[in-house]
DNA sequence: TTTTTTGTTGATTGACGAGTCAATAAACTT
DNA sequence: AAGTTTATTGACTCGTCAATCAACAAAAAA
């Protein structure tokens, strides 16, 4: 049975049926059993590969965050103008795949770790600052001296957008989050704050 | 030793501890016996009294919520025009208090709880639509019949804010928060949109 | 004064779960 | 063929925790 160079494919496994498992909970609180199963092996197995829960929940988190990554890189491609950046951005953000409950459910608590688990702030960290480069590359042309704040404010409310529809009653509409960012920036270029 | 009247006493001493100990766990992992502890009495009263665990959550995130609603009603206070009623919303919302672990810890995992429990989505809603009616009281003779979109955004943008104050390396600046959301009003105002 | 209501706890139950370990087995090395 | 590395699991340990219960204490009602 033992074929060779399973560990990769195994933690993939794990990786995918963890992040299934919280957006099943809704929380963390999912036993190292239940994702084991999910991913068809033994929870040994498991933590032979993690060594523990909580990397295996950082490794899910780090995952999802590439996931993401890998989204707003692919809507960037063949993007030639400030504005088309910010609005591929802007709908990579709001795609129906970020609300999807696993990943909705892995963000929450993401930020709930991130309050008491350094790795888990560190990761969060290089996603809110390479958001905010992404963004900086579209605004500067557009709003010079202003576009750190503005890319500031965008970032904010670009997660303040997601956090409420996700969290709101029916389904998320992604196009209002991208009409809503969208105002945002457009009356906030409009004059140029001295 | 019995005194009676107990009731509301003992349930407000439980009501305090769960946040204390939710923000020193950063998570909704703490037993009921610490949380009894902390309030000073033994865990099978606390059963007693709130019948469950997630009942204690629930009434302690219902405590946070009511809490900010006070400070907010005393922020409006003696307030008369409509600009310094939305500063006054900003100002309470990035207050120092809700800055504090505790709060900050029941926030994040009442999030987390939203998704899942019923109730705690019902007290989420009726603090989203309470910010939102206050917001337009204020945004109506300014911004006509765009307040209703701009109280949204405006909104999404106070927790997007709130999440990164929070989650960012070293100590909040609500200032820093109440100037960026000041800004959107402001750019928002400048040209009422056709 | 007896009874009832209210407050209170220690001890217990019953379940569950993270992490370890010894053992098994296939593949690869020498 | 013997030894080593990689894969894999069932069984076990040790701890934890929510919830229950019987029992005790004091005040209020009867």
């Amino acid at each position: 049975m033992p074929k060779l160079g399973m560990e990769p494919i195994r933690k993939a496994a794990l990786v995918k049926a963890t992040i299934a498992e919280i957006g099943r909970a809704g929380s963390l609180d999912v036993t190292v059993s239940q994702i084991a199963r999910q991913a068809g092996m033994s929870s040994a197995l498991a933590h032979h590969y993690f060594g523990g829960k909580e990397a295996l929940f950082l490794a899910a988190m780090s995952h999802v965050l590439s996931l993401y990554g890998a989204e707003v890189r692919g809507a960037l491609k063949g993007v030639r103008t400030p504005e088309a950046r910010i609005t591929a951005i802007l709908q990579a953000s709001f795609s129906p795949t970020n609300f999807r409950r696993e990943v909705v459910g892995a963000w929450l608590n993401f930020y709930v770790l991130a309050q008491t688990v350094p790795e888990a702030r560190r990761l969060l960290g290089i996603y809110q600052r390479r958001l905010r480069s992404n963004l900086l590359v579209g605004l500067r042309p557009l709003a010079g001296a202003q576009a750190g704040e503005l890319a500031d404010g965008l970032g904010a409310l670009i997660d303040g957008l997601y956090l409420r529809e996700v969290l709101k009653d029916g389904p998320p509409d992604g196009a209002a989050a991208v009409a809503c960012a969208r105002a945002y920036l457009k009356s906030h270029l409009k004059e140029p704050t001295p």
